[in-house]
Order: structure tokens, then sequence, then C-alpha cells
DNA sequence: AGCACGCCGACT
DNA sequence: GTCGGCGTGCTC
């Protein structure tokens, strides 16, 4: 028998809140009945909370102390394949069910009425007088059909003053109503037409059209280089969804970097989609909160947590840059959203497109297994080439102490300059100096909270922590030995870069962009325009110069330390520095002009630097896949972290020892656990931290053992853990 | 997560 | 004797 999903008034409901209690509790459905997945207010001791009707009670709690659920709250019911999808996931992540429903209901109001405000719309009566200003307002109204602005909305749209519209109002001309503050978004028009497309493209957009038109799972990889058109396609694919009559979504790493994004989707769609990320306000959450609820969202852009909206008809997830590292949340629920996306879709019979230029190892392997589709764009767009790629050996250059850029690097960027074209230097370190060293005694300053170092911005002339963001200012004296006047900044960062930038090319206009020099995303944005069109002659960046801006003018780009990230013993490092170096030299020649890039390397035979000089990705995947297959390392085998946090050092690693001990549930399952180690930044905002690494076979029940080894430890004291499967970063 | 209960140290 | 420290346990 299916199981009932009304529940008259009185019967048992079983409510799913966001409160940490490890379960769902037996409530009463209240007057008038509820449905399974309706959204409710329930009594909890002396409070009032948020929670789902998950099911039938269970019936096993004291029926004198069961409380009736107090209302039903005005919200679209959470569906079926929402609700498996967050017990899927909490299984998979080993989080508990309610921590996996408060990212499912990151929204304020979600308990308010709805909220009217006054709109105008166009009214039967003409106006007396037809004025400039008033043909204006109609025009701008009859251009968007039978839709109803608020006050400034419309005042805005047609360049009138607020005392124009009501004036049309007061004669009849215009209609003043109430209607719902959360308004649908405008309706995107797949029927549009979309930029030309090459045949490589189109075939591309085609084939994913016709999966997303099959209304069943499946992912595809889109591997494409810079510029080959990637959005392009799977806009194409989104357009399917759209004519489907489905949702779609299309996940970003980075959102600060998406209004040129937006701007193409517009042009594409004619409306702008919803945007979903950190910086947007809680009136803006809450409409995208109901409106992909309600139906009213057709298509969502947005950061990870977009992936936990409750949309009701999902057709087509797209997941661009997917092998970027911020996919992976790495505070509190620790999820991959990429894989998560791949997972809600296998529930809700959606489409994914994985879209990367450099794609992880795991979704190159998973493609390989025939497990993904796998579409290849090669060709870019007009007559823009990959650069050409070469090292510059820097065992063979000599450089003064204290100095980057080589002599060959140095040549190269003069002769751009000379042709008045733009050249890139670039280094993935923030700050000015990563070490600010005491000479008289040898003392590192270091942050008070991490085991970090602090690093000096000259820029802001205040010393950072890059892993807790606490700053404080230069001090004047060495704060161990108290001598004034020893402390040397020593190492490179972007703004020393700069520096030197500046004294080797004293004609150059020279621009430094990280981060930390912006107040916000908008400003930041603004200046990387300026320098697209001109503004400087010499661009130095960070990453975020790497992530998909587009300079025609820039032909020449040094990568100045490209062995950083190869050190270490990192699984990954090989490869976030190959898709980092292969992104960076997608700067270079975007336009009609070919680029260069230069790579200052110290070991030019590695062969992560002869594969990205190569151009040959196919043999490093290989080579990579080949390495770990041997270890026996994810995508072929699987790994869990376990972090054990605690003000002090000790109970921590206690902990980690008592753990270790009893390994017997992993041993099981042929698991290994290495461990406890101090974790790669040992103390985070003053809390210690002690790592356990899991390494366990490709098919074997990881997350259960796990759950049956944690469950017998009793954690001391203020002693915290966390599990975190498929770890991104580990020793 | 909150909030109450409860069992030990320094104050009026 | 009392106020209050935060450890432990409960919330349907």
């Amino acid at each position: 028998m299916p199981p009932p999903s009304f529940f008259p008034q009185g019967a048992l409901v079983s409510v799913l809140t966001t409160q940490p209690l490890g379960r769902a509790l037996d409530y009463r459905a209240p007057e008038g009945g509820c449905f399974v997945g309706a959204f409710v207010e329930v009594p909890l001791g002396p409070r009032k909370v948020l929670g789902v009707v998950w099911g039938a009670g269970r019936g096993d709690y004291d029926p004198a102390k069961v409380r009736a659920v107090l209302r039903v709250l005005d919200a679209a019911p959470m569906g079926a394949p929402m609700r498996q999808f967050l017990e899927r996931a909490a299984d998979y992540t080993l989080t508990p069910l309610p921590a996996m429903l408060r990212l499912a209901t990151r929204a304020p109001g979600l308990g308010d009425p709805p909220s009217m405000r006054r709109v105008f719309r166009i009214g039967s009566a003409t106006p007396d007088k037809m004025t400039k200003a008033r043909r204006q307002v109609l025009g701008a109204l009859a251009e968007y059909g039978d839709l109803a602005f608020t006050l400034k909305e419309l005042a805005d749209l047609a360049g009138v003053s607020a005392g124009v519209i009501k004036g049309l109002a007061a004669q009849g001309a215009l209609l003043e109503e109430d209607s719902p503050r959360d308004l649908p978004f405008m309706p995107l028009d797949p029927a549009r037409p979309g930029k030309a497309l090459t045949a490589d493209q189109q075939a591309a957009a085609q084939a994913l059209a016709a999966a997303v038109a099959g209304k069943r799972y499946g992912t595809t990889l889109l591997r494409g280089v810079t510029g080959s058109g990637k959005t392009e396609v799977y806009l194409e694919a989104v357009a399917a969804a759209l004519r489907a009559g489905r949702q779609a979504l299309v996940l970003l790493p980075e959102i600060a970097l998406t209004s040129e994004f937006l701007t193409r989707v517009q042009a594409r769609f004619g409306a702008r989609p919803a945007e979903w990320h950190s910086g947007a306000t809680m009136t803006q959450r809450r409409r995208i909160w109901r409106m992909v609820g309600q139906g009213g969202a057709q298509l969502v852009i947005g950061a990870r947590s977009a992936l936990f909206l409750p949309f009701q008809d999902l057709g087509l997830i797209v997941v661009d840059e997917e092998h970027d590292t911020s996919y992976k949340q790495e505070e509190g629920v620790l999820y991959n959203a990429r894989d998560m996306a791949v997972l809600r879709a296998s529930i809700c019979g959606a489409q994914v497109v994985l879209a990367s230029a450099t794609p992880s190892l795991e979704s190159w392997a998973n493609a390989q297994a025939g497990k993904y589709r796998r579409l290849d764009l090669t060709a870019r767009f007009g007559a823009a080439t990959l650069p050409q790629m070469q090292p510059i050996d820097m065992r063979a250059e000599t450089l003064p102490r204290d100095a980057w850029i080589s002599p060959s690097l140095q040549q190269a960027v003069e002769a751009r300059l000379e042709r008045g074209e733009q050249a890139m230097l670039f280094m993935n370190r923030r700050g000015y100096a990563p070490i600010t060293l005491c000479r008289a005694c040898g003392h590192q300053i270091g942050c008070d909270h991490c085991d970090a170092r602090m690093v000096e911005h000259r820029f802001l002339n205040r010393l950072m922590c890059h892993q807790c963001g606490e700053t404080k200012p230069m001090p004047e004296v060495c704060p161990s030995c108290e001598v004034a006047g020893k402390l040397a900044a020593v190492g490179p960062g972007v703004e020393r870069l700069g520096e030197e930038a500046a004294a080797r090319f004293p004609q150059a206009r020279i621009a430094t962009l990280s981060s930390d020099m912006y107040g916000t995303a908008r400003a930041l944005k603004a200046e990387i325009e300026s320098i697209a069109q001109g503004a400087a002659d010499i661009v130095i960046g960070t990453q975020l110069v790497a992530k998909g801006h587009n300079f025609p003018n820039l032909t020449l780009v040094g990568v100045i330390d490209a062995d950083l990230g190869l050190q270490g013993s990192d699984l990954r490092a090989a490869e976030r520095t190959f898709q980092l170096m292969r992104q960076v030299a997608g700067r270079a020649g975007r336009a009609e002009k070919p680029g260069q890039a230069l790579l200052q390397t110290f070991q030019p035979e590695h062969p992560v630097i002869r594969a990205i000089i190569a151009g040959d990705e196919e043999a490093f995947w290989q080579a990579q896949a080949a390495e770990r297959e041997a270890a026996q390392m994810p995508p072929f085998g699987r790994l869990a972290g376990i972090i054990l946090s605690a003000g002090a050092a000790a109970p921590a690693f206690e902990a980690g020892q008592v753990l270790a001990r009893h390994d017997g549930p992993l041993r099981a399952i042929g698991a290994v656990v290495f461990g406890p180690a101090p974790a790669p930044i040992a103390r985070v905002r003053g809390r210690h931290r002690v790592r356990l690494l899991v390494k366990a076979p490709k098919g074997a029940p990881l997350q259960a053992a796990l759950a049956a080894w944690v469950r017998g430890l009793r954690l001391q004291g203020d002693v915290r853990l966390a599990i975190d499967i498929d770890p991104q970063s580990f020793y």
C-alpha cells in the first residue's frame, strides 16, 4: 500500500525540523489536516520552529505528550524528489538530516503571509491630455503586455517622475491595485535567436538539447578550451529545458564574476534570470525561494547553495567550471555541489552538464568509464588561437635578490609594450610578502589564532592571516625580541611584483589586481573592464584574473612561479597547477592577435609542466589517472577525512588516538586509517584541529562503516568531530 | 540550537 | 545560607 499523502486532523505525522535533533518528531496533524511535504510551524519546548511533514508518525512516543502542528505555512510543499534528495545527500555526506533541511530553507520569512505592495497596470480610460511623459509610460507598459509594476519600477522604466504615474492613475488610465510582493520573474523566451554557432558548437548544442528533451537523467562532460563557446552551447540546453516547460539551474563558482555572464543570458532569453548568491538581499532571497517553488522562476543562476532551492520540476543543472574547488563547501555541512548536482538530477530525471576547459580527474575518469557522455569543443572563435606556450628555465637565468621577473620575461614584456599590446604577469600569492622575518632574532610573525603565517599587505599597511582573515597593523618592533627596524619582507606577493614591474618598466602603466585592493566586487569588476579597454599596459594579478575575463589586446602572459602548487604531498596539486596554468594561458590572444604564454619554472622537465607546454591534455589526464589508480586513490579508491577540533590540542589528539585504536568497523570493509596528525592548518580561529584520513576500496560501504566507527566515541569536553567525505585537500 | 535542571565554589 | 559557574539532558 502506498504511504498516505494526506493526514486528517489529529493523525500522527512525522515532522522534520531544522533543529539539530538528529531525526523527525511526531506531531498531530492540525485542523484541516495536512499533506506530506507541507511546510509547517510546530511547537518545540517553549519555542515555535519551522518543519516539514516528512511522513506518517512513528507512534513510539507517549501519546499524551504528542503536540499538534500549529499551522501549515503558505509555501509550496516540498515534493517527494526533494525530500529524497535531502535524505540521500544526508546519507552520503553523513550529515544529520535537519542540517540538510536547513540548507534547503535558507530564505527569510518562510512563515510570513505573502506581503502586498501597490502596483500599477494599464487601465481602460484614456487620459484627458496626452503629454510626452504620459505617452512614455503607456508605451513602456504596452511593451510588457499586461504586467504590473511598482511606482518606482514604472517611473524608472518610462524615464518619468512618480507624479506622472499618479496623475494617470487618478484619471483611470492606470489601474492601481495590491499585488503580492514576491512576483514571478520575467518570462524567458527560448525561441529568441541565439548567437551564431559553428558546426562544432551546433552539434554539441543539439546533442545536449536532445538529451534534455528526453526528460531523463544523464550527465555530460562538456569540454572546451577558453573561448570555444561553452556558454553558448549549454545555453541551448537551457533553452531546451525551458521549451519543455521545465526549470533550469546554472551553477557558477564565483558569483562576483557573473555580470558579464548575466548580460549574455539576458541577450539569449530576453530577460534576466533569478540570481542566487551570498550578496543577495533578504527580499531577493525570499522572492527567489518562493518563485522557484511556485514555478515563477524558470532559470536560476547561482552559487553552490542554489542547488538546495525548492525547484518543482528541474530539467537541467549546468555546473560551469566544474573543476573549481569552491564547489566544495568546507565549513558546516561538507558537500561537493558538483556531486550533489548529479545526485539531485538522478532523482528528479534531469540532465547535468559539467562544463570545463580543464575537467577534474574524477569527471574525466567518469567520462572515460562511460558513466558520463563527453562532448569536446575544439575550435576557438574567430581568428584567436590558444597561445603558444614556452618554459623559461629559471636555473639558467640570473636574477638579483628579491626580484622575480627573469631577463627573458622582461625582454618579452618590453617587446609587447613597444607594439602597444598588453602583458599580464601572474602570481598566485596575494599581498606584498608571505613572510615577515625579524633579522635580529629570526622570528616569523604568525597569526595569534591560527598556525598560519601573517602575510604583509603593504597596500593596507597591515598584516593579514589568509586562514582566518584576521589583520593587525604592521608592528614597529619585533614582537619576539622587541628590536626595532629589523623586520624584513621575505618572498614575493602580487603587490611586491607590481613594485618590481614599476621599477623594470618605468614608462608602462601598471595595474595590480588583487581581491583585497578593491572594496567591492563591483569596483573590481569596473577596474577589470577599464583594463580590458586599455587603461593599463601591464596587468599584475592573482588567480582571480584566471577566471574568464576577456582582454582583447592582451598577447603575453608571464607566469612568475609555475612551480607553486607542484610541491607538497597534496594529491591534487598537479591537477590544480595544470588547470590554473591552462586558464591563465587562455587569457592571452583571445581576439585577433595571437598570444604567447611564458612559464617561469625551476623544473621544466616535470610531467605537469611538460603537459602544459605541449598542450597535451589527454596525456596529462592519462598519466594522472594511472598514478592514482596505482595508489588506489580517488576516483579509483575512496577517501574520508575526520577532523577533530577543540580549544586545546591535547583532547582533540587523544580523541583521534582513541578512534585510530578502534578501527574494527573500517578494517572490516578493507579500509585503512592514517593519523591522527595535525590538520593542514593545525589551528584555525583559536581551535586546534587534528585529522585522520580513511582510505577505502572503491566499492566499499564507506559511509556505513564510518557511522559505526564514530558512533561508539564519547567526545570529551569541547571536542567536536566532523566527517569530510571525498576531501579536497589533505596530507 | 536553546533552555532547564543540577551540583559545586566565593560572596552578603 | 545564596548567587551563579557551565556540564548534562530534553525537546514530539
